[in-house]
RNA sequence: GCGCCUGUAGCUCAACCGGAUAGAGCGACGGACUUCGAAUCCGUAGGUUGGGGGUUCAAUUCCCUCCAGGCGCGCCA
């Protein structure tokens, strides 16, 4: 049994109108297209009507007729045979009166690590982009009745690290008038300089002072530059924790204990090919290094002891021919694999006077989140990354944002905000106050009822937005309301010398003006009362 | 070669376990301000959903195949 939201939603209400009637079959509502009489609808008819090799037409009058709800107006059969709802309108306005609050979630605890950048650099644009979406599913899952947390872990272990270091140190012998033999999988960006001049005045010398400071030196300007971004994180976990807590050696045990491990060529091998990859993955190199996969799994073994319900990680596209390794160091534990969730962010191509900017870390040729954010202002920034699915690839026009920055659907979103303000503050000049002791009926326009429907919206595409992990739906959902509200405004005055009728315009403004500052702020997007 | 992602209007993208006449924004063209914010609104044009098969009452969605692009395939992360 599905559990029931405590926000009244009018989908599920449908839902559990139809559930009643049939229990085994599943409930499927949508809204119905523009134009279209009703506002919801099922295509429940078509599936009794192939399972039992019916007329659908009739079927559907037949589920009609007995369709008996307070909060329906009418019931319509359409063309093949969909059900198409037409909802009260004293309900709709009812509704808009309920303050309540939304809880799919029930508590539900879940981990959400994203971005994770390597210490070895700045935070290029991907990274930004999957730092927008991992704190807008932050918030969106804290608004809906979970408990959320973000963290971010720091790989300050393993080989890179040594690279960093070394190229650190060479950099370093560069600027005392020496020669830099840099390592060939080194870091070659110019920024690796910065970081030796910083050492060098503070006299860090041998290897693994250099190595501390250099991963310290970035994960500061990752936590300034995420901060910067509005993106703040509840723990920030380093691999070296994860060893001094023994976890590794504790999973590299239990993987030897279940004989799934093998040694060839010197090196110690995962069988993850039992878990469905596609070759087995190196756990220790035969000089006896670890890669990153075992502590990877000891890092999640250590998330599920912290007693998390549902992990969710945001990676980039360049890992995807990694998950099943992890899937099967988290099977190899016990744990049921979808304990743990990997969302794919796709990248982000920046184009810029029409061509696209070619982009690699090692290659010192990227474009960093710092950079972006000299152009562009934040907000313009989350609200692109967050104008698409996530599992998109995403092309950013540089050129494009800023030149036509006037134009740009979040100024769009924001400025019906600000109106709306502007609005409510003539009104108020005028002696009119919002107040929610009123006389909901006077609302009975078109274009009002679309409004009021759109508002009630909000609780439901936020369950579109949980159940998909996707952030986009509240961007579009924004987009449309901020619409439906300016289109409402041409149509109708809603100060005017009908008081009572003003009273109900001014508290439906007032009620989307609340829906745009909180959705706004579920994509961690400023909503200025004056633009 | 194998794996993942992608191909929808001139451009950037939607279309929720398969549903109604495939929708928006930008761009183009044409309209709307003596009263609450024109950063707004309305209208017009624009599509063989990459091609071809198949399954279905119904396919942008599922299956097969071909074409095109991106990413990955390390004892790096």
């Amino acid at each position: 049994m599905r559990r029931r939201s405590t926000f009244t939603m009018i989908r599920q209400e449908l839902k559990d109108i139809l559930k009643n009637m049939f229990p085994d079959e599943e409930i499927v509502i949508d809204y119905v297209p523009k134009e279209k009489e009703g506002d919801y609808s099922t295509n429940i008819a078509f599936k009794i009507a192939s399972r039992e090799g019916k007329d659908p037409k009739k079927i559907a009058e037949h589920i009609v007729a007995k369709i008996k709800s307070p909060i329906i107006k009418h019931i319509t059969v359409h063309k093949p045979a969909f059900i198409n709802f037409t909802i009260d309108e004293n309900y709709l306005l009812k509704q808009l009166t309920q303050k309540s609050e939304i809880d799919i979630g029930r508590g539900e605890s879940i981990l959400i690590e994203y971005v994770s950048a390597n210490p070895t650099g700045p935070i290029n644009v991907v990274s930004a982009r999957a730092a927008a979406v991992g704190d807008s599913l932050v918030r969106i899952l804290n608004q809906t009745g979970f408990k959320a947390h973000a963290e971010y872990y720091i790989n300050d272990g393993g080989k890179q690290i040594e690279l960093l270091a070394e190229s650190v140190r060479q950099r370093m012998i560069e600027l005392q008038g020496g020669t830099a033999h840099l390592p060939e999988d080194g870091y070659h960006g110019e920024y690796i300089i910065d970081v030796a001049r910083e050492a060098l005045k503070r006299i860090i010398l041998d290897t693994e002072n250099i190595k501390t400071y250099a991963v310290n030196y970035f994960v500061e300007n990752h936590k300034k530059m995420l901060s910067d971004f509005g993106v703040v994180f509840d723990y920030w976990t380093h691999e070296s924790d994860i060893y001094k807590k023994k976890y590794v050696d504790k999973i590299l045990k239990i993987l030897k204990d279940k004989k799934l491990t093998y040694m060839k060529d010197g090196a110690l091998f995962f069988k993850t090919t039992e878990f469905d990859d596609d070759r087995d993955r190196v756990i220790i190199t035969s000089d006896k290094h670890y890669t990153y996969l075992l502590p990877d799994i000891a890092y999640h073994f250590d998330k599920i002891e912290r007693n998390y319900n549902k992990l969710i990680n945001i990676w980039g596209p360049d890992h995807h021919g990694y998950m099943k390794a992890l899937y099967g160091g988290i099977e190899a534990l016990g744990h049921p694999t979808d304990i743990l969730k990997i969302l794919i962010v796709q990248e982000v191509k920046l184009k810029k006077g029409g061509k696209f900017v070619a982009m690699s870390k090692r290659a010192g040729t990227f474009t960093t989140l710092d950079e972006l954010l000299e152009k562009i202002p934040t907000d313009v920034a989350r609200f692109f990354f967050l104008m698409r699915s996530s599992s998109q690839h995403l092309d950013f026009d540089l050129d494009l944002a800023l030149k036509q920055s006037d134009e740009n659907p979040v100024y769009y979103v924001q400025y019906a905000h600000a109106r709306i303000k502007s609005i409510i503050k003539f009104a108020e000049e005028k002696g009119i106050m919002v107040t929610s002791d009123i006389d909901l009926t006077h609302i009975k326009e078109k274009e009002e009822l679309a409004l009021v429907k759109n508002v009630l919206k909000f609780p439901e595409m936020l369950e579109d937005a949980v159940r998909h992990l996707e952030p986009y739906f509240v961007t579009y959902y924004l987009i449309d309301l901020a619409h439906d509200f300016h289109y409402f405004y041409q149509k109708h005055r809603v100060v005017s010398d009908d008081r009572e009728l003003t009273q109900a315009r001014l508290f439906l403004i007032q009620k989307t003006a609340e829906i745009i500052k909180n959705g706004l702020g579920l994509l961690g997007v400023s909503c200025p009362e004056h633009m």
